[in-house]
Order: C-alpha cells, then sequence, then structure tokens
DNA sequence: GAGTAATCGAGACGGTACGTCCCGTCTTTCC
DNA sequence: GGAAAGACGGGACGTACCGTCTCGATTACTC
C-alpha cells in the first residue's frame, strides 16, 4: 500500500524519536511532522504510535519474521546458558528495555496489535526454545521454556531484583532440576 | 487533604466507572464530572486515572496494606497448591484482570505508582509466599516463589496459554522438583 | 475536451447528489467517486463543484443559450403577469430554489462563475423582458425590468416576506404605474 | 458567556483577517491563531466564521441593535433620496461591500445566521423606512419600500449595472410615480 | 491492423482545516 | 475560605477534502 520510500521515513522517524522522547511522548501528529509526511498517510497504514514502533523494529530486526537462533552445541545446559545471558543482556540495553515494555503495555490496550505481536514475535521464539528442549529429550518442553522466560519476564517487568548474570545462571540450575527427562540423563 | 466525603465520591465514581467504559478511557475530567467533584480537587489529591484507581482498589481492598494471608497447614504442597488456585481464579475475575492490566501497563510509563505498587501491594505479597516457604525449609526462598509466580505472570499477561486448574497443578509440581531443600527431604 | 461519456456521467452525478445532499455539502472528490470518474479528470475540465452544477444546469436546461420565451400577446400587462407568476412558480419549485440560491452565493465569492453566470442566463433574460417592453412602447426598458424583477429577487434571496400569486399580482400593479409611455397612455 | 476580553479580541481578529485575506478564506482555524485563543473558545461562542464575523459588525456598529436613522425633513422626496444615497454609498464602500456579499452568501446556507441577521439588522431597517413612508400618507409602505430596495439589491448583488448617484435619483423617480397616496398628493 | 498518443481510473501523497476531547491552570462565585 | 463550576490556552485526536502526482489500462486516432 504504502510506498517504500514513505514506509522508511516513517521508520526512521519512529526510532528516532522514541529515543529522544520516550514512546509515551509518541503522537501521530508528531511522528507525521518528524517523518514529513502527511497524517493522512500515516493512518492509511498504521492506527497507532504503538504498531508503528512495532513495525519499524520488525522492519529494522535482523531477523524480520522473528525467528531466533537457539544455539545447539549439543550441550544443552552451555546453550540455555548463552540463551539466558543474550536475553538479560538484551533487556538490560536501554532502547531494548524502553520498546519492550511501550509494546507490552500498548498490548493490554490494544487486541489487534498484541495478536501481531505473539503471532510475529512471541511463539515463534518460544517454540524455538521448546524445540531445541525437545531436542534435548526434555518432557513437556513448552512448559520448561515457560518456566525459564517466566520469571525472567515478571523479574524484568516488574523490576523486583536485578536483572543480571548472577541471577541468570542460578535460575537455570533451578530450571534444570525441574526437567523431567524421556529416556536419559542430560 | 481531601474532605472524606470527597474522597468517596471519587473512588465511587472511578470504580464504576472503570467497569463500564474501561480503563484506557477514563479521564480525569470524566471522574471529575461523574464524582461531582471539580477538576481542580481531583489534581489536588491525584496525578492521574490511574493513581485514582489503584488508590480506590487500597481502599475497598479487604487487605488494605496488601497483606495477603498465606494458607499454613503443615502441608506445604497443600499449601502451595491452595494459594495457587485462589491466584488463578483471581486472575480470571474479569474485574480483576482489567485492572491488573490497566495498573501492570501503567506503572511501564509511571514511575510513582511503580513505586507504589510494588511497595504496597507486590513485595508484601511476595514476602509472604516466601516466609511460608521459608518455614517449610525451602532454601532460596525468593528464588522459587519468583519460579512459581514468573511463570503464571508471564502467561496470564501475555496470554501465551490458557490459565486453569490444571496448568496451575501441573505447574506446582515443576516447582517442587526445583527446590533444594535445607535439612530433609520434602 | 473531456469525452461526451465522461461529461455525462458528471452532470448525472452532480445533479442526483445536489438533490439528496444539497450543494453545500457537494465536494469535488465526492463527484468524482459517484461519477465513477477520476480526481483529475474532473480538475481537467471544472474548477469547482459549483461550475459543474452550473454546466450540468445549462446542459439539462431546454435552451441551453439562455434564452427564455416572453410571451406576446399584444396585452402587455398580461403577458408580464404571465411572465412573472411563471418565475414565482419557478421559484417556488425546491430543486430550482435550492440551485438558484446555491449559484447565487457562490458567484460573490467566483468571479468567473459570476461572469459566466450573467452572461449566459441573467443578461439574456433581462433583455428578452426588457424586448417586450420596449416594443410595447415603454420607455427606460430595461429599468422597468429591474423595477420588476428587483423586488422579486429581494423578496425570495432574502426571505422577507411570501412569493405568491397575490403578491406577485400586486407588484405588477405597482411597477406598471411607474412605466413612462413613449407616445400613448397604456 | 465567553469574557469580554476574549470576545474583544476575536472581534478585532476577524475584522482585521476579513480585510486582508476576504471572507472566504478565513477559517476558525486562523481565527483562532490570530486572536490568540483556543479554537475551543471560538467553538464555545461561534459556530462558523461568518457568525464571528456578523457579530462583530453588530457590534463595532454604530447602532448595535440595528436601528438605523431615516431622515425626516417633512420633504419624503427628498428624505428618501438622501437614504438611497447613503446606501449607495454605503454598497460601494470596499469593507461593506465585501462584508454583505459574505453574509448575504452564507444565509443562503446557515438558516441560523439567516434568522439572525433578518432579525437583528434587516428588518428593522425596512421597518423603518416604511414607518417614514407610511407617516407621509403612503399607502402600503412596505412594499413601496421593497419596491425601493429590492432593484437596488439585484443590481449590487448580481452587478448587473453601476450603483451610482445618477441611477439612484432615477430610480427613486420611478418607485414615487408608483405610490398610492391615502388622502393628498405628497 | 499496428503503433502511438491522448485520456482515463485509481489512488498515494503533502497539506490545511475541521470539530472534538482532554490536559492542567486559572478565575469567579457561592455556601 | 474551601469547593463547585467552568472559561481558558494548548495539543492531539481521527476525518474530510484539497489539488498534485504517478501509475497502468483503455481508447481512439494515424500511418
Amino acid at each position: 500500500m504504502a510506498r517504500p520510500r514513505t514506509v522508511t521515513r516513517v521508520h526512521q522517524a519512529v526510532l528516532a524519536m522514541v529515543g529522544e522522547i520516550g514512546f509515551a511522548r509518541l503522537t501521530m501528529e508528531g511522528i507525521a511532522t518528524r517523518a514529513q509526511v502527511s497524517k493522512q498517510t500515516l493512518y492509511r497504514s498504521w492506527p497507532s504510535p504503538a504498531a508503528i514502533l512495532f513495525d519499524a523494529l520488525l522492519a529494522s530486526s535482523s531477523a524480520p519474521n522473528g525467528e531466533i537462533q537457539v544455539p545447539d552445541t549439543g550441550q544443552l545446559a552451555n546453550d540455555l546458558e548463552a540463551l539466558l545471558l543474550a536475553t538479560v543482556a538484551e533487556m538490560n540495553d536501554a532502547a531494548h528495555d524502553t520498546m519492550l515494555r511501550a509494546v507490552t503495555a500498548e498490548i493490554q490496550t490494544d487486541p489487534a496489535l498484541a495478536t501481531d505481536l505473539r503471532t510475529r514475535l512471541l511463539d515463534p521464539q518460544l517454540r524455538a526454545v521448546a524445540a531445541r528442549l525437545a531436542e534435548a529429550g526434555v518432557q513437556d518442553p513448552a512448559a520448561i521454556t515457560e518456566l525459564l522466560y517466566g520469571p525472567m519476564f515478571h523479574r524484568w517487568l516488574l523490576r523486583t531484583g536485578p536483572l543480571d548474570t548472577d541471577w541468570a545462571q542460578a535460575h537455570l540450575q533451578r530450571v534444570l532440576k525441574a526437567i523431567d527427562w524421556s529416556t536419559s540423563s542430560p
């Protein structure tokens, strides 16, 4: 629908602005002005600042289809640790933190965005981790994935404690204890 | 600060309105009109609709200081199951769901509200559960509490799956496996 | 210029729309949509909804060059009465009323349309009446024409009173009294 | 409703702007900006630029209730000539011309403004003239008033000819011929 | 009958204004 | 003398049209 030139300008504008003034002060009007684009053009393609931001994030991401790389060295514990530490690093990155909080808040209100986020980002990511677990012979891999990510999400979103390397490693040990193995020990 | 009569009217108004039109459409203007109170009076006591709602929730709650009752029959597994099922029921209650989501979204933006929520609601609750775990001889009770609540929060907020009794019971089993005991086995 | 097929569709659309939504809500965009014609095509041929409407009126009129038939039975008073009553009937016709008011309003702003209206509709009409008066031996026929039509226009446009048969006949009597005759009395 | 200070600023702005850019380019938005007033304040008091302009005209007029002074020297012909020439002068004044044309066009669309104009400006004016005629013994003074003003209005609004002193005097002679006197000659 | 130009529909686009909602401040009025 | 009532400047909302501008796809003349 929208011309590539238009989309590019909007994405650049919204990414720059969210860094400068924060998500809460993003407005359709402001983005239109900054992107040198008319409000109508904005509304033709996106219903809200959150939708624009999400789109911009996906487009600028290295994996626009939401795929993530789960390391697979054969050593499950090592692989999961690498995965967790990468996620922790991402959550501690100011830009990512801001944007993920904004989108998380927004999906509480906006069902369309919620669906989008789930199908295009969240589900593929969780499924990839669960697949790695299943490959290693973990029983109920989806539940273990939840056990892995849930506490991290809780700690991060509600700021109940620091999200650092030490915590992540201790957390991983607890999760590993909870695993049921299909045939042999890990 | 404000007269008791005023506070009462505002609380009633905001609780009624959040049920009727949802949190996202609460405005200071609307609350003032509904509560038959001047905008000036509202602003004198609260900075935002979220703050008013939070205040109203605390005031209307049976435990205004945020305390919760953790069952203690001596049987840890049974007690935790009761606790989890109670929380699941609460999350599945439409009114609670709406308000908790709204407040969760809001604290991503409003640091003052975030602090308030954490110190007056969240922390006391988590501490109470951790205390029960500690009493039963669980090592690192705060981490196990996180392991208990984190996945539930993740599943609920991001709607990655149904939050029902079956899930809660299976989840509890996994968490129990992750526990280190100080002296004897469970 | 434009293809006949295009012109026809535009004329039909504009005449239908002015009846349905009134002149004030005619837009180039709306006419284009209704006529299944692109905006570009519209702008190529007409500068404004008023111009389109005026064009459509002329095209649909029985006398596209603006000529009117002034009755000539030899009895001036009778002929003028017939003329006046016909005009009164026209003014009381809702469709005519709407369109004439719209065009009258528009020419206060749009000089090109004003010139068009005057040369293609108004002047020929007034000249035809003046010619009939001159033939009957009336001195200064243009002024008498003005005396005849001016009050009717005033009463109609400003709605200072009903425009009916009784008024028209009484009015005619007053105008007749004002006439100077070139040779003999009437 | 609106504060005097606000009303003053709006009136000044609209009168200045109509002189600078013409009525057709007046917008609520532009007036608000120029008057240093918010759009909401404007809309609270007036529905359209035409209504503001009309209000400003009445307020700035020497006779805010629409009354006019009809000269009364006892010599009807002289008095009417003075009246006509004054009106002609007014119509030839650029500012008056612009504003009267704008309001005349507007009332074709806006019934509320039409009523306002008629009751507050037009009717009082016509009644005053009719009263002067009645006093002089003229039969059906309202009709004669219409005969006096109608052609002038027609000539002015449709620009069918120059509106000057010569025409006005000749026109007056014709109207005087049409008068019926109740008892004695003028 | 094929080429070639004019004409068209469709609709994206930068813009301006619309009329509304709500913000947070300020003033007036009343009890 | 504290509160209701509400006017106010301001900013953003989401929509409607404006007039311009590519696009391909007909059309309809020319060779």
